[in-house]
DNA sequence: CTTATATATCAAAATAGTTGGATATGGAAG
DNA sequence: CTTCCATATCCAACTATTTTGATATATAAG
């Protein structure tokens, strides 16, 4: 069942008691949500997705070290090129890595910025969580 | 193709010329990434892919505001009670969030330590990207 | 121009994640 | 004990992501 605000009061009512202050409670969830912008959400979450895989954090965790090509980071990895190319234009994709083009060579680096504290962080809620 | 040693070895070769500086370059490769703990690889993961939705990310903000009930968070997040509690499990599972009973409520708040620090790295990030 | 090499892209199969209605569970109130 | 309500869980459809061999593209060298 979608939730139509008129529900939603309701339930906020059964929940609070007061009805004035149920739609003004609702009212103010409701603002905090519409006021995030969808589009910056997909960002975000584009970027978080980048992340989200063992195989792309360990291309970051390489790429750490330095500009590598892709030749050397499918070493890195033991996975094939097709896999190795296709990883990286989703890192690419998402802006936490840089691309220069070097003859027939594609040399990879982290973006500038936040991904090396962001790897700081995840190994930090990781500890706490282990 | 899987990516055998002495392949990995023969490539590295022709990409710097001498055979044996090529070879400790792959050892040198292979040595960073053995060193991962597969399995704190993939809690890493796990917690990046927990905020890696729209609709979870959505979630945190509105847990930033302070504690909130299954009920009161499927209000903000328009979406049917199986959705909203599915995506809080998700969350939950993580790490990121923290349940505390009350009766038949479920409340939950943000757990303490870096995610709040993680989201606005992402808000930086995504940012520079736009 | 031909060949070799590095990388990207394609395509199809396999796998994983998401959604929401239906149902189960469990606490509180009568 | 029964009913009501909040939440969790189940299930099945749907959608998205990942993997990898095969193929295309592009650069460099002969």
């Amino acid at each position: 069942m979608a939730c139509v605000p008129e529900e939603a009061v309701n339930r906020m009512t059964r929940l609070i008691g007061d009805a004035d202050k149920a739609e003004c409670k609702v009212n103010k969830l409701r603002a905090i949500t519409n006021k995030i912008d969808e589009k910056e959400l997909d960002v975000e979450a584009e970027i978080f997705k980048a992340m989200a895989d063992p195989c792309r954090l360990k291309i970051l965790m390489l790429l750490r070290e330095g500009e590598l090509c892709v030749c050397e980071i499918m070493i890195g990895l033991e996975r094939p090129q097709s896999t190795t190319s296709y990883q990286l234009s989703i890192l690419k994709e998402a802006g936490l890595i840089k691309e220069r083009k070097d003859g027939r060579w594609s040399r990879y680096r982290l973006s500038e910025g936040a991904v090396i504290e962001m790897l700081n962080l995840a190994k930090l809620m990781m500890d706490v969580k282990i």
